[in-house]
Parts: C-alpha cells; structure tokens; sequence
DNA sequence: GAAGAACACTTGTATTATGAAAGTATTCAT
DNA sequence: ATGAATACTTTCATAATACAAGTGTTCTTC
C-alpha cells in the first residue's frame, strides 16, 4: 500500500496545521485543476502537464477528501467514470491560492506562462478574478450537483 | 550529504512553480517563524514547536537563500551567530500566509491555538493584521540592516 | 590563556515517502 | 462476447526525512 500521510507535527499554530493538510508538493496541484482547469476527472488529472503518477493521485485525492476539501460523485454518463469537485472548505482555499499565483506573478514571471490579460485581471482586480473563477466553479456545480 | 531539493515539476504554472519553492512541509514554517514569531537564529528555529531536524532546516535555510526568500548575515553580538531574515521576496509572501492562516481559522478552528483577540482582528480586518506584521518587520530591518 | 560551552552546521544511517510500471476489477461500447 | 476505458492497487527501486553523533569556530569563565 501507498504510505498514508498523517498529521505529524499538528501543533496549535495555524500555518503548522495547514501545512499537515496542503503542505506537500502535490496536493495543491490537484486543488488547482479542480479550481482554476475546471479539471474534475481522474483521468484528466493524470494528463496534466506535471505528471503525477497514478498511486500519488489516488493517495492524495484518498487524502483530500477524508480532509474534506474535496467530494466525489459517479459521473451521469458513467458508473465507471467519478467527478471530483471542491467542498467549501476546498473553495475557500481560493483567496490563498490568489495570493499564490500573485506572488509568483510578481516573483517568477521569468518561468511562468500567464496570458498577458489574465495577468493584468489578477493584478489590477484580484478581487474580480476571485469572482469569476467562484462564478465558473457555481456554473459546474448547478450543472452537475444535485 | 542530505538531499538536494530540486525544480522537478517546474512547468509555466504558477502554482506548480510556487510549490517547487515552497512546496513542502518544512519551507513554510521557516518562513513563518521569520515572518510571524520574529525567529531570526538557527538555534531558535530548532526550539520551535514543530522540532525541524538540524539536516532539514540547514538545507531549507540554504534552499530559501539560494532562491532568493531569504538572506543572512552575522549577528552583530558574536561572530558565530547568524540573523537570518525575509528578503523583498519573502515578504511578498505575508499576503498568501494571512490567506492561510485565514483559511486555517475558519476551517480548521478547533485544532488551532490562536489568541481571540489576534482571530478578531485576523477576521475583521486582515490588511491591518498584514501591515501590523509589516511593521514588526520593518522595525527589526531598521534595528539589524545598515 | 586554558577549558568548556555555544553555535551552526556535517555526516552517517535507519526509516519513510515517492515514482514508475505493471496489474486488477468494473463498466461500457461494438 | 470482446476489447477498451476508467479508477484504482500493488510492487519495488529510488529519494527524502529524522535521528544521533561528530566537527570547527567563537565566546565566556576562571
């Protein structure tokens, strides 16, 4: 079996805690196709363009959902196809990963592929680029849920 | 000699290229020591809570430096000592850490120990929580820079 | 000015996590 | 009925981490 992952160092400081849950090199990284791709399949995860490898996915979104960030659904069309899509608690992980991608924005824009619209939105409205990507997010959601 | 930390991943995603800096569960806290709990000394960042390993925080210490997060210099009290603080870089991180503290306390808000007053203030009013911190920072800078 | 402690690492090694590839069970299309 | 698609599982080699012990300066105390 993959190693599960634990809460090692859980300690009271909130940055400690977070870390336990989001703190590894790829659970963000499925957070951010469930957020920003509008990718909710365990196939499409597995195309994207960092490669994660099949025990690595299942282990984290095993992981993320017993956290409870993220939920699973049997697709309509499909009993052997699975959606995955965001929790609350997932989606209000969105101002930080705003705050993330500005951050890189502003530090590695030498290594990063931002459309140079999408780049001027996030700087100059961030607070818009929050709504609309909640918008795109509510969109799937009324499609898909209930 | 202990493991180099290396940009896999790096793709043109923001998220992906934060995280090949940041993306782990140590670089953080690190991080969060200087930013938060005016942690400034090696020793001091070994006493923390969390108890980083010696190997570990030596290689995040030199990992952050060589990315630009951070720098050092001699203490001015001793020549064996070192003060290690946020370059503009890190700093620029204070936005997506207060995101996750955020995040933390709403969330995550019966495994954390944060004082009421700090989550009061945290809630109603996080740009003054970011610019408070920036001036603890700020009033170090100006004690240990120059 | 010698002895011992403080400090910031280094090194070595056992343990644990990760990654790549191959395999499995179920569902679906033809 | 057959073969492909999907979502995992398993195996095992490799890499990261944790722990303990050691090193080389610098500083304090006698």
């Amino acid at each position: 079996m993959v190693a599960k992952i634990e809460h090692k160092n859980r300690t009271g400081c909130p940055v400690a805690c977070s870390l336990d849950i989001i703190g590894d090199h790829w659970s963000l990284l499925v957070i951010r196709s469930l957020m920003f791709k509008g990718v909710h399949e365990y196939k499409d995860m597995l195309k994207e363009e960092e490669q994660i490898s099949t025990s690595i996915l299942t282990n984290r979104l095993k992981k993320l959902e017993t956290e409870g960030l993220i939920s699973a659904m049997t697709h309509p069309e499909s009993k052997r196809r699975k959606l995955y899509y965001l929790t609350e608690m997932g989606k209000d992980l969105l101002p930080m990963m705003t705050e993330m991608v500005l951050w890189a924005s502003k530090n590695l824009s030498e290594l990063l592929a931002i459309p140079e619209d999408l780049k001027a939105l996030l700087n100059n409205d961030p607070e818009q680029f929050i709504q609309l990507t909640l918008q795109t997010i509510e969109d799937w959601e009324e499609q898909y849920l209930n």
